[in-house]
RNA sequence: GGGCAGGUACCGAAGUGGUUAAACGGGGCAGACUGUAAAUCUGCUGGGCUACGCCCUACGGAGGUUCGAACCCUUCCCUGCCCA
């Protein structure tokens, strides 16, 4: 039932930055190939931002990879830490989540996340099931568990501990918890970002420290953003949601850096491994052009969320836009009640949502930044008659309709 | 508990009584160019006012001194370091 072990761990090795102890491994599927039982692959994930990226898809398609090869998935909602709020970083303490709130964005989450695992070979468990119900005495004998020391192994916090930032106490607990989530549900392989290392270590040492066999665990890399520096995330707006439209994933794809193609068709797009080579050869050599790889990695990551067919359309739709620059085939339209029809451009700029505030509008009419009916307006002071539909387009890639509400 | 150093716009970081809506860098936005929404270059980057000017809001919070404060004082909150 199961592949043989060279074709899973070939598998299970793709795109992998790090498998630890590999051996282990494969000692553990071997035994799955004698006993015909599942190993179990863990993924924990924290639902308080339940907006997935295609960097999240990173992990969520290696898992994939594990259900595929007849492996169980077990997806860990981490509600109880949401619940928490974790404080960590400089910015502001993160807020704290209600019970029903970590429900509502864990399902949420889930919806995401399915699009890329597999319903079958699934398990899905929240972590408050069982953290809730440890007292303090329960936690306190995990604690001991392990040392300050080798909490401060770890990059972030010894980092933050040198340069005199704080780290509150209770962001120490967070890996344990994380490691008593491996021991609760007696994981093989524990997945996660290359960030994730530590945890993913404490993992181990946790559950032999309850004397259970020990994970092992995989680590996948961090996706760049389109921004090609700092890694993908909402907060940073450099990020490809993975509920994106195919056009939207399509042009942010295209945006990315020239150094970055292979990557996002490697970890964006989960093509195959021969492909990625041959890509890779042909931008060194030169034999393929940059924009027609990342043709093709734009290609990729939409026909995997939304099919061949997309992808096809979505290279239609952006080659109209930016290569004739053309106008996108469907644009938001926006009626707005009025009685004369007539408004200041700035004002209307501001209720159609096209601009923050009038200063800003003011400044993209003075840039030359504002079309209307593909005709560039230069005066800040114009007024725009919109009783009958205008065209607007702001910057290169805002575009929309903008009429006069029909009263009934 | 005591001593010290800090908290500035989206982020980092200058400024230490008026000329500061606040240098500089990053980010963001716009324009040019291009093979693309890459790279590069240029400009803009609190809000409001048909304004070469005026008004409002802003430098952790609240008060105070002063004609005038991000800059001085008081107090509170927050962070780090050192000592206990």
């Amino acid at each position: 039932m199961f592949p043989t072990l060279n074709e899973q761990m070939d598998l299970i090795r793709s795109g992998a930055v790090e498998l630890l102890p590999e051996e282990e491994l494969v000692k553990k599927i071997e035994r799955s190939l004698k006993t015909g039982k599942q190993i179990i692959a863990k993924l924990g994930c924290d639902p308080s931002r339940p907006d997935l990226h295609i960097g999240h898809a990173v992990v969520l398609g290696k898992m994939r990879q594990f259900q595929d090869l007849g492996h169980k998935a077990i997806l860990i909602i981490g509600d109880f830490t949401a619940m928490i709020g974790d404080p960590s970083g400089k910015s502001k303490t993160r807020p704290q989540l209600t019970i029903e709130e970590t429900r509502i964005n864990g399902q949420s989450y889930l919806e995401q996340a399915t699009i890329v695992l597999s319903k079958d070979n699934l398990e899905v468990l929240y972590n408050g099931d069982w953290l809730n119900k440890m007292n303090f005495a329960d936690v306190i004998k995990l604690a001991a568990k392990y040392t300050v020391s080798q909490m401060l192994e770890r990059d972030d916090f010894d980092k933050r501990f040198n340069q005199n930032l704080p780290i509150s106490l209770h962001e120490l607990m967070y890996p344990l918890a994380q490691a008593y989530d491996s021991v609760a549900i007696n994981s093989d392989v524990e997945l996660g970002g290359t960030d994730q290392k530590f945890n993913l270590l404490v993992g181990r040492e946790i559950q032999k420290a309850y004397g259970m066999e020990q994970q092992c665990i995989l680590t996948m890399p961090i996706l760049e953003g389109t921004d090609g520096i700092e890694k993908m995330s909402k907060s940073l707006n450099n990020y490809i949601g993975i509920t994106d439209s195919p056009k939207e994933m399509f042009g942010k794809t295209m945006s990315i850096p020239d150094n970055l193609i292979s990557r996002y068709y490697r970890y964006g797009a989960f093509a195959r491994e021969n492909e990625i080579i041959a890509m890779e050869n042909g931008l060194k050599d030169e034999s393929i052009h940059p924009r027609d790889a990342k043709v093709k990695a734009a290609q990729g990551i939409v026909s995997r969320y939304y099919g061949n067919d997309a992808a096809v359309n979505a290279l239609g739709e952006f080659e109209r836009i930016f290569k004739n620059k053309d106008i996108p085939d469907e644009i938001e339209e926006l009626s707005l009640e009025s009685d004369s029809g007539i408004m200041q451009l700035t004002d209307l700029l501001v209720v159609a949502g096209l601009a923050p505030s009038k200063k800003e509008a003011r400044r993209l009419i003075e840039q030359g930044g504002v079309y209307i009916d593909s005709e560039r307006i230069t005066d800040v002071y114009s007024e725009v008659d919109f009783n009958s539909q205008r065209l607007f387009k702001v910057g290169k890639r805002r575009f929309m309709k903008i009429g006069k509400k029909i009263s009934v």
